[in-house]
DNA sequence: CCAACATATGAATACATGTTCATATATAGA
DNA sequence: TCTATATATGAACATGTATTCATATGTTGG
């Protein structure tokens, strides 16, 4: 990126559709928190985690059993839902208990769903 | 993942919600879908492009010119999107016209953008 | 057919990210 | 305090992916 490119010397150039387009962007900041959201359900490992817990509120270790991964894997993961804060938790004693933190997701777990299956 | 884990031997273990969260999983295809659509979507470029889409049928060069990105990566992002059936084009002579294949599409932005106005 | 243009694509590169292993932290019980 | 357990985390590694550069493909006009 940087400085300008010269595609479309003339004939595909349509200034007026670019410029109409180009007002309505979505900010810098909006582009990047967008991204950063899919990025975090774009994981076949997160998409499980997330999955099981719009249904439960569930321990690190229960969810590592029902996701068959390790316990190491699904702390890592979790603390990448947790900075985006997809997910939240609640300690009790040595468990710490994991839940969604929004509705929004699941909403697009549902609208995502919806796609995948036309 | 592979073999069994011995995580939370005894204490934290709970049996019956496990099992019933398992149930409830999502098959293998899905989450490979779900996670291969989020992940299509959790990039800034393709962000920019899809959202420039949502609003007009463009062709490559308006829409490098709306991202302020090189030709080719414009093409290469564009590729990603069609093998996932994000986007269809049309050809009109020496150019191509692309638009979004599906409403769905739309409707995640839309609960993307929500979640992050919160 | 030839030249110019719009788009697509392969190869190379740099960077990000998922996973594992080892280990640290923290809490509970004896 | 010592041990066992539940979770978190740093480092290392391997794999994936975004971007760039050079070039190919395909279309139009002369």
């Amino acid at each position: 990126m940087g400085e300008f490119m010269e595609c479309c010397a003339v004939e595909c150039f349509h200034p007026e559709t670019v410029s109409k387009v180009k007002e309505n962007s979505l900010s810098e900041a909006e582009v990047r928190k967008l991204a950063e959201i899919f990025k975090a359900l774009g994981d076949e490992t997160r998409v499980k985690l997330l999955h099981a817990l719009s249904q439960e509120e569930l321990c690190v270790c229960d969810l590592s059993k029902v996701v068959e991964m390790s316990q190491s894997l699904v702390s890592h993961q979790l603390r990448v839902l947790r900075n985006l804060k997809l997910v939240k938790y609640r300690k009790a004693g040595k468990m710490v208990y994991y839940s969604l933190d929004d509705d929004h997701i699941i909403n697009l777990f549902t609208q995502g769903l919806a796609h995948i299956r036309h």
